[in-house]
DNA sequence: TCGCGCCTCCCCCTCACGGGTGACGCGGCT
DNA sequence: AGCCGCGTCACCCGTGAGGGGGAGGCGCGA
């Protein structure tokens, strides 16, 4: 198993090092201390597994992440993180991360949370895997306080791709109707038009991708 | 610690159950063999945590879960499942669980799931958690095979609700150009106009809830 | 060399959409 | 009683959007 370390304290870098090197045949190949150098030695090193830190002097440990994983590299990236911030979390799924511990876990944790990336898998800590089942499955379905009740079903219907008239037949009501919903939606959301209306309903959690299946 | 168990299967029920009254202070006060058993026991016992099956006759797991979540208690699902089937653990999230296992973990990490779950944190065994991971964020960006670059170019304006007017100054074209290249979009993906285009962009992950921030 | 896909641009035509305005019945709140 | 929000419906009007054509340039592979 052949590891990198990314973080701007030297002491970390050291405590980490010794924890990984207590397992047999694993070696740390290459250190850095911030996200340019981090790039750099992955590319040459080509680890197995990289264990970034996310606050950094200069390029941070988000964005190296994305340029070590959009360069198409076998290497897994385990992002280490002293505090629980979600949006870390979810800036690091995005960036490619294969994993997000924090840096407080037992170094046998540690050593496990490495085991799993390398093999291809992923593991985030408990409260960052709440936090993004919510945001991904969400609290249910959110809603829009400012819509009244019927406006939220046309809203639903919006997203699901519908015209006036289709919402029309489908709300067993006139278009006439559907169109004044329509507008007061609009106005309400502060959009121009009913495609900015069903981005705003992706966007805010309202409607989820998953609940028009179909299309 | 009171836990309700929830599987069709009387044996895996008493091997569960050996399990988790094997820790102190920790009390089995429901079992059931069907969702809507599990709904009415849940119901009656108010549990702190269940352990859910999926596959039941009769009413699943996960509809099972999504009524025990709906109806506001403050019991946490973990939901069990054999096989590692990923559409499970989505349906599971959006139906509100707190968790994602495999049966066969060892012992203690059913215990520290449970504890985990019970403590209003949550966790997916690995292989979800990539398939979440993988999900959520997307292997980057999506490309619409069938559509060419500029149609890309296009797609991801109209996610971010802009009108032709505005994609062809911000493209550097004609309005006319952007109108051919989204009637090009709108037969390719087979729809009808530029908002059910945004939807089935999302749907297909070509766009993520995060993209279009701003609006 | 020819064809073909892509990108670019143009015209005409139709219509669903959205803005503005007004109206009615209903229920709840004061 | 009065008021107001909500849901329902209606009409007019302007315009953006979408369908159906066609056309030229460019690069690439047959």
């Amino acid at each position: 198993m052949r590891i990198a370390i990314v973080d701007d304290d030297p002491l970390v870098r050291m405590g980490l090092k010794a924890i990984l090197q207590s397992e047999d045949g694993w070696d740390v190949v290459a250190e850095a201390g911030d996200g340019a150098a981090a790039v750099a030695e992955v590319r040459r090193a080509a680890p197995d597994v990289v264990l970034m830190d996310v606050r950094m002097p200069g390029m941070d440990g988000l964005e190296a992440t994305r340029l070590i994983v959009q360069a198409g590299s076998a290497t897994k990236v385990l992002v280490l993180t002293t505090f629980e911030v979600d949006e870390y979390v979810f800036e690091a799924m995005r960036a490619g991360a294969a994993g997000f511990v924090l840096k407080r876990v037992p170094p046998t944790e540690l050593i496990e949370a490495v085991r799993i990336v390398a093999s291809g898998e992923s593991l985030l800590f408990p409260a960052s895997t709440r936090a993004v089942i919510e945001r991904f499955a969400g609290p249910g379905q959110l809603d829009m306080p400012e819509l009244t009740e019927r406006e939220q079903d046309v809203l639903r219907e919006l997203a699901r791709g519908r015209s006036n008239l289709e919402i029309a037949t489908g709300l067993f009501v006139s278009v006439e109707t559907v169109k004044s919903h329509v507008a007061s939606i609009l106005t309400k959301l502060g959009v121009r038009d009913r495609t900015q209306a069903v981005i705003v309903a992706y966007e805010s959690g309202f409607v989820r991708p998953g609940d028009a299946a179909d299309l």
